[in-house]
DNA sequence: CGCCTTCTTGAGATGACTCAATGGTGGTGG
DNA sequence: CCACCACCATTGAGTCATCTCAAGAAGGCG
């Protein structure tokens, strides 16, 4: 395992409160007093090179995260330290929020590209969440969201095949990004993908050697090209049907 | 699919503070004017029987519950309407809570034996949540529990045998039962099993009939032996091992 | 230029599934 | 009280999806 990356940018912090991310980015709705207050208190803004780890699992977690750029990958591993890939984080993302008595990471994270992320403090969460009810409501909002996409995987994994685990994650993704697409209104869509082959079966379940012919397929039917970096999406409604993949 | 056998066992709703369940029921450390407060709000008893639907996902998700008595599943079903078991409700449980904005309930829940639970409006919690921050944080590690196990969930589907998967549930059911165990202290642990094979299977996402012989195996191994109603843990180190079960 | 990671493909093994049939068990009504 | 019925558990035989092991090809980076 990779010793960890992480360097901290500090100071130079241009408040979290700019990041140009998603609309579901924690603490874009909040007010500037709670950024100031925020900001009063220590936290800072962290850069993290590919293949290191923002956090590990078991580790007390004393810090949580939104991501600004970078795509992220959160897994548990087996007693064999194999990789199960819960979830890709994107940028705008909130992660690493514990709200567990025991204080440790339910899973760890790990950079799938560079990527810099805003770190709180987990006491001022908490401070900040007991102030406010409206934060309570918004995390706990973030947590049921993630809760249902977790469900979904439970499902998927075990009553899906593995074309349709795939097609499922690849559509999951292309959604998530859509609102950054580019060319779009043409029939072939296309989006950066920084995954190796081996961390899409990490997610989907699979071993890299199934993984890959499972793309050789999807490519063989039109559906979707994978390529090094990048993913174009030939045939999208059935992309869609093959996934089974709508909107949640 | 059956028709919900729900009835409504009102008024007569001794009130819901004397659940004498388990530590982690929600209002149970609320104190009693909260506990008016809620009263004076429309909230009520009902009875369920066993097969019976408490609500069904997708379905507006009006009420939330605490279960008293009996066990619940909790599933989501797929396409072909196969169910994937996502965890047991046992007497305590807190379930059917949606905070995501859509207001839909993100699964369903099916009683396993006649069950009573206590109903609660959704929109009371979230005014009670808005008011009380401590509420709101007990909400929010309850959820985090459940994702904690989620995730283990996706982590034993993915990558477990059947075998360890089967005794993982059944180590982890003997575990949350543990405080009501009859006849411990003896080399041989039992506790009651309202569940049908198919129901595990479900729960581990396995075949009814591959449930079966992985059972079968178990007790030729001198492992647990599961009968109707009842099952018995001849050698629950050996069982632990198995399912890599370690109290979370 | 050479190494190292990633991708690709083949061949064979296997865990879990499907289909199908039989045997128990408990409840219900005659 | 018994007979029937529905549901559940059990077992066999054969198939299929995915895994394992193994080796070669293709890029990227120092």
């Amino acid at each position: 395992m990779k010793t960890n990356k992480m360097t901290e940018v500090r100071p130079a912090p241009t408040r979290c409160a700019v990041c140009p991310v998603r609309e579901k980015a924690l603490f874009q709705v909040i007010n500037d007093d709670y950024l100031h207050e925020a900001e009063s208190r220590r936290f800072g803004q962290y850069r993290l090179s590919a293949r290191g780890h923002l956090f590990e699992e078991g580790a007390p977690s004393t810090m949580a995260y939104t991501l600004f750029s970078g795509w992220l990958m959160l897994y548990r591993s087996d007693s064999e330290g194999a990789r199960q890939g819960l979830r890709v984080a994107l940028p705008g993302d909130f992660i690493g929020y514990a709200a567990l008595t025991d204080g440790l990471y339910g899973h760890s994270a790990m950079a799938i590209t560079d990527a810099v992320v805003c770190g709180f403090r987990q006491a001022d969460l908490h401070a900040m969440l007991d102030r406010d009810a409206k934060i309570a409501r918004h995390i706990t909002e973030i947590q049921a969201r993630y809760l249902a996409t977790c469900e979904s995987k439970v499902l998927g994994l075990a009553r899906k095949s593995a074309e349709q685990r795939i097609a499922h994650l690849i559509a999951e993704l292309f959604h998530r990004l859509e609102p950054h697409a580019e060319g779009d209104g043409e029939r072939a869509h296309s989006m950066p993908f920084p995954l190796t082959q081996e961390m899409l079966g990490e997610l989907s379940g699979l071993t890299p050697v199934h993984t890959n012919r499972v793309l050789r397929r999807l490519r063989a039917d039109g559906v979707m090209v994978c390529e090094r970096q990048r993913v174009t999406i030939l045939d999208l409604p059935r992309l869609l049907q093959i996934g089974e993949f709508n909107e949640n």
